[in-house]
RNA sequence: GUGCCUGUAGCUCAAUCGGCAGAGCACUGGUCUGUGGAACCAGGGGUUGCGGGUUCGAGCCCCGCCGGGCACCCCA
């Protein structure tokens, strides 16, 4: 034992089990999302590490970079958010604005994992580039939700805040700018430390207790959304960031209605402070109170990010899911129902003189279009073919002998309830659909 | 990246103070030559994650590495 090779910190393989309840989600999402027109594209997973620098900030030193054979500096993709920047500067003239693309692929971070967190996991994307009306970004919350409500994730809630709000929280502290990340990082963790915890860790950054209650105040003003609107419109009217915030949170929520998502899964949350330097407008986070597995997806709008690429700007929203916590929490609660394999049938080969029967028939059966697999095995016992198709959760099993044969019939065994029929050749991929139906 | 916990058969775990590495499940074969799940019987399977050190003797103690987990940091 220990002699094969362990895989890398952090990545993991998959077993068909787990491999079909995975595309089972994946599938779903990008039914959701062509749903509301985001077309498809792939970015390669490796990009020039200058494409990938100085757009995260603090996280960049989770980049995985090394020199290829080139020795060309190269990077795995941090997310599929900047490789798409990248790919719209590359491929403006080519795209129709404004420009919908969703994008399922693995990205790569070298943290330190823990449950929920590896160094190799999906992301699931959809973005909108193109346009600053907040109709796009109310699409995406809405997709989201969608998305998320699809697979009966628990419990979830999309919060959303806006950067402009949150960089004016440095104004209204009357702290310089450099302590905005201080006091987002701060602001963050209220639910988790309480109020307390939240000024007692401004202060141990040198944040004036006043100050650090000024910004505590403001966050915390709750109601329904228009009365926080309206409340925030009065303490910081003047102030032509926030007031911009507010003024597109309110388009936001407005349109969210009008398009009728479910009040329920979005919240305004004025505390939500997303790290990625990127993000220049309304952001996000999707948080299930029941899973207890950190975030779930974030987004936000970053207007400024294919600018970086062309120098012609191109304003753009999206959103992004995390399969891998997604598929955690799915496995851990039991939310979604997927076949255990994918044949339908198991043609089961009688002796070593039927094998040419057994043949002819997984051939017709499969061109009829019944997914089904004959037993490759050496040793060609009966019980240990039912046993094969018991293991792997196949329903039928079909048996033809002798018998069968010489009548052109073949017997049809249900394995979940032991029921067998004897049919023509002709009626078994009937037979079947109807037994697979009426299970 | 920092701090802590952890690694024994495919899986879950046991092994007294440092003194011959075990059990259940799983697996393989048989009871059972036209039928899976159940039962009974038998069997195979280990360089105790890897490497070094201490010791007459290490699964157990020490160091390093690899993997897993937790809390930070941060994040999906």
């Amino acid at each position: 034992m220990a002699r094969a090779p362990q895989v890398l910190k952090g990545m993991r393989d998959f077993l068909p089990e787990q491999m079909l309840l995975r595309q089972h989600v994946l599938n779903t999402f990008r039914g959701v999302f062509e749903h509301y027109g985001f077309e498809p594209i792939e970015t390669p997973v490796i990009e020039y590490l200058e494409t990938l620098t100085g757009k995260y900030g603090e996280d960049e030193k989770l980049i995985y970079s090394f020199q290829d054979r080139g020795d060309r500096q190269v990077g795995l993709r941090y997310d599929l958010t900047v490789p798409l920047a990248r790919f719209v500067a590359n491929h403006r003239n080519d795209l129709t604005f404004p420009f919908k693309r969703y994008h399922i692929a693995p990205v790569f971070r070298a943290d330190r994992p823990q449950r929920g967190r590896y160094r190799e996991f999906w992301q699931c994307d959809a973005d909108i580039v193109g346009t600053k009306s907040m109709m796009a970004d109310a699409e995406v919350v809405s997709v989201w939700i969608d998305a998320l409500s699809a697979i009966n994730m628990p419990g979830f809630v999309v919060h959303i805040n806006h950067r402009k709000l949150l960089m004016s929280l440095a104004e209204v502290a009357g702290v310089p700018d450099e302590q905005t990340p201080t006091i987002h990082r701060a602001i963050d963790k209220l639910a988790k430390i309480g109020e307390d915890g939240v000024l007692k860790e401004m202060q141990a950054n040198d944040i004036p207790v006043d100050a650090a209650r000024r910004v505590l105040d403001l966050v915390s003003i709750s109601g329904e959304p228009g009365e926080v609107f309206a409340e925030l419109s009065k303490r910081l009217s003047g102030n032509t960031r926030a007031e911009e915030g507010i003024s597109e949170l309110r388009s936001l929520f407005a349109f969210l209605e009008h398009m009728g998502a479910d009040s329920d899964h979005y919240t305004l949350d004025l505390t939500l402070a997303r790290g990625l330097d990127y993000y220049t407008g309304p952001v996000f986070e999707a948080l299930s109170v029941d899973a207890n597995i950190g975030s779930l997806g974030g987004a936000g709008r970053y207007d400024g990010l294919v600018g970086m690429f062309s120098g012609e700007d191109l304003p753009a929203t999206g959103c992004s899911l995390g399969l891998e916590r997604i598929f955690d929490v799915i496995q851990e609660k039991n939310l979604v129902e997927a076949p255990s394999t994918v044949s339908n049938a198991l043609v089961t080969i009688f002796n070593d003189e039927t094998i040419g029967d057994s043949l002819r028939l997984v051939g017709e059966l499969r061109r009829s279009g019944v997914p089904c697999e004959i037993f490759v095995g050496e040793k060609l016992e009966l019980r240990r073919q039912m046993q094969f198709a018991n293991r792997k959760g196949i329903p039928i099993t079909i048996i033809l002998g002798p018998d069968e044969i010489q009548r052109g019939e073949v017997v049809v065994r249900e394995m979940a309830t032991g029921e067998q029929q004897t049919v023509p050749r002709s009626d078994l991929s009937s037979v079947i659909t109807d037994t697979l139906r009426s299970r």
